[in-house]
DNA sequence: TAGGCGTGGGC
DNA sequence: TGCCCAAGCCT
């Protein structure tokens, strides 16, 4: 270990002093979350990863009513292992980035066929799991299993750039962050409460050290003022709202589309399953064309996807276009779609590949991602409030 | 390595 | 309203 003479070197009374300070606003401070353990409580691996999966990209709030939710339906690892995977997608629908979902499931298979029910107790061992990253290890080994891990995410990102007062802009600042982060986790004897400072980084960036929000008069301000590093940040009376420093996103397109809702005699409605890779991968939609950049006009959108449109148009007719558009935002695009409306004078006759008759009753519970229950409301099949 | 991948909330 | 943000991963 030639660097551990260089990672000392580099580790000042500052950074002792900012670390001590953090974990004992923690020990007061602490968030009451339901996937931590309670003060001198071991906690439940399980519950860790889930919560962490979760976690990423969302908000607390939105994930507490899902983790209780599957910690409710699937008390253990095996138990969600054991799950169909559609019951999971389903239980899922509405949480976004559906690889998680998929991964989460056959991460729950791994530990409990692999591992005897057990998660990997270290960061290398738990990065193997699918949808386990480089973030998600090291929270996992640091929160659920004590060990010394360097745990950096977004919030962290952003107090230690404050921290140093970090003008390198994001992502090319990585390193460099991972470095404090490196410098300022407990080592030795207080090596197991990494996962504790972890938790505490957290806090204080979700609490204290808030990102920046445009205002009437500019940028929101972080709360400096009881912040517990307010001592030693370098950013600490230097507009820390201007940290973290990030490169320029690229701007969001619009595209554009057509859903066609096929209702047969006896009530059911004609779904597409979406193929598990690519975006809203095992989920169902309703078929229709594909999302194409560029020109609104409906006519320019052949139904040629994959999602048989075509061939719904060419066997049923192409019935009624609705009023009703629907738009809807994901991360890199905007999509706003046209929706075309088909009574077929028979019951659920034969559909190509892909579609399956449902039942209209069965819409609700059927996985669906927010954009496709935008279309079932639209055209009156669910309620609004559903 | 930069872009694909959802959704809800705040202002 | 439009834009930004939130406990990232994968390719």
């Amino acid at each position: 270990m030639t660097s551990s003479s260089t990672v000392s070197s580099s580790i000042t009374p500052r950074h002792q002093a900012a670390t001590t300070a953090l974990l004992d606003w923690y020990d007061v401070h602490r968030r009451d979350l339901p996937w931590r353990a309670r003060h001198g409580q071991r906690p439940n691996p399980y519950h860790v990863w889930l919560s962490e999966i979760m976690l990423q990209q969302t908000t607390v709030a939105t994930v507490k009513s899902y983790f209780a939710r599957f910690t409710e339906r699937w008390p253990e690892v095996a138990d969600l292992a054991a799950a169909d995977r559609d019951e999971v997608m389903s239980a899922w629908a509405g949480l976004g980035y559906y690889a998680r979902a998929r991964n989460l499931h056959a991460a729950a298979k791994r530990v409990a066929n692999d591992h005897g029910g057990a998660f990997p107790a270290d960061e290398d061992g738990l990065r193997q799991l699918p949808g386990v990253g480089p973030y998600t290890a090291a929270a996992i080994a640091a929160i659920a299993f004590g060990q010394r891990a360097v745990v950096v995410d977004g919030n962290i990102e952003r107090v230690t750039a404050r921290w140093d007062a970090v003008t390198t802009p994001l992502p090319t600042a990585r390193p460099e962050l991972y470095r404090i982060m490196d410098a300022l986790t407990p080592r030795g004897e207080q090596g197991s409460r990494a996962g504790d400072f972890a938790q505490a980084m957290m806090d204080l960036g979700s609490g204290l050290c808030t990102p920046p929000r445009k205002t009437k008069n500019g940028l929101s301000q972080p709360s400096c003022m009881i912040c517990p590093l307010m001592g030693t940040c370098a950013a600490s009376g230097k507009a820390p709202e201007n940290f973290p420093v990030k490169k320029a996103k690229t701007p969001r397109p619009d595209r554009h589309g057509v859903a066609l809702v096929i209702e047969d005699q006896g009530g059911h409605i004609a779904l597409e399953r979406r193929r598990d890779d690519g975006m809203l991968g095992g989920l169902y939609v309703f078929p229709g064309s594909g999302w194409a950049d560029g020109s609104p006009k409906v006519a320019d959108y052949p139904m040629t996807s994959d999602c048989g449109g075509g061939i719904m148009l060419d066997q049923f007719g192409h019935g009624e276009t609705l009023n009703t558009r629907v738009e809807h935002i994901f991360s890199h695009f905007r999509v706003i779609l046209t929706i075309q409306r088909l009574r077929i004078e028979a019951k659920k006759p034969p559909l190509p590949d892909g579609l399956h008759w449902v039942d209209r009753g069965e819409l609700a519970a059927k996985a669906l991602p927010t954009v496709m229950v935008k279309v079932a409301r639209a055209a009156g099949l669910i309620d609004p409030r559903d």
